[in-house]
DNA sequence: GTCTATATGATGATAGAC
DNA sequence: GTCTATCATCATATAGAC
């Protein structure tokens, strides 16, 4: 297969949305020119609009593929793992990318992105699939006895979900992985306390136990 | 005092500032344009380079301001909660503007900003103190006796400041506050188990416990 | 399918009058 | 301190030849 600039792909229109889905996680959508594209996938201003209406439908389409990725990429996770506790544990670990921040989260910040119906969707469908994996995740550490049953499952998967999120933005604050790692050890000490074994027969503080 | 456009101050540079805060917020920096800040602070061009030398240099003015109030907020948080539960609660919780995404943690994802040690050093400066503070009331948790003394306070503030700034994701991306509950709910449950009163006398999985 | 030419407006300043 | 004029460059296309 031809790979022009690491961008993979004989056709035209896929190394325009390979460039596109680069250059939306480098810089956002609005910091990202028809002309960078057009120079990443050595294409040319007329291939572009032939293939592709506007910019925003270009960037749909990257979005799409970002998004399929994400939840494959989730998925290798928490099937590679075996009890619970390392399936959290996966899912909060840090990669090589990292740093760069999250590739689907950053676009939310836009104002073109987040005011255009469209443009939101696709990022708004990818992390509601994510949110019910680890609910899911969660639920089955409750049936298999890893997890106590008094855990509400849908609030702790958001809190989940909050900290990778969370850590993308620290870990490109800071430029490092760190932050991954110490946000992940921090959950997960505490999740190590919500297994049954753990369990206290007194009720927990009322303003907290809801 | 003088008020223009809910831009207060009667100091044409007091206005330059007061917009270019509100437009990063908004916006963020690329996307803001000195036109569009002397349009809001209702200040020509001439005199908005007569008082900064560019762009740059009255966003870090604004960056400035916007991290001395965030830090004042999280202060007041604190001060106003008494037990650590509470304090923990009250920084994790929502209020109107949480909608918009987070002002500072939003800029980090800027290119220009990211890349420029000078604009990057007041978010990161401030996000440090921040993560002081949930230090801070976390081991005093600990020496009250709120906290059991096995809980690592320094990851698992690394894991509160990143579910406050994921939430401010997850909050924009749904337009509404209920991620910011969710994930409150979910972490508070775990740090309910955290108790003293909650220990318990076997070991934690050795996978999770470090 | 790809190319070049052209269009319209915004961007981020600088210069110098007042 | 504030104003207007000017400038080179870029953004996001559209039109029509090849």
């Amino acid at each position: 297969m031809a790979r022009i600039n690491g961008v993979s792909g004989d056709r035209t229109s896929e190394r325009l949305i390979s460039s596109m889905k680069q250059l939306l996680w480098e810089r956002g959508y609005s910091a990202t020119s028809p002309a960078a594209v057009q120079r990443l996938a050595k294409a040319g201003q007329g291939s572009m609009y032939h293939h592709f209406h506007s910019k925003a439908r270009l960037a749909l389409a990257a979005e799409q593929r970002m998004g399929e990725e994400l939840k494959r990429e989730v998925a290798e996770r928490f099937t590679a793992a075996s009890t619970t506790y390392e399936k959290i544990e996966a899912y909060l670990a840090p990669d090589e990318h990292v740093i760069r921040g999250c590739r689907l989260g950053r676009l939310i910040q836009d104002e073109e992105v987040a005011f255009n119906d469209e443009l939101r969707e696709p990022i708004a469908e990818t992390y509601a699939w994510i949110q019910a994996q680890i609910v899911r995740v969660l639920t089955e550490g409750v049936t298999c006895g890893e997890l106590s049953p008094d855990i509400d499952v849908d609030s702790l998967a958001v809190s989940i979900l909050a900290i990778r999120q969370g850590a993308h933005v620290l870990a490109r604050l800071r430029g490092s992985q760190e932050p991954f790692r110490q946000a992940g050890r921090g959950i997960a000490q505490l999740l190590a306390l919500a297994s049954p074994r753990n369990d206290s027969t007194q009720a927990a503080p009322a303003s907290l136990a809801d």
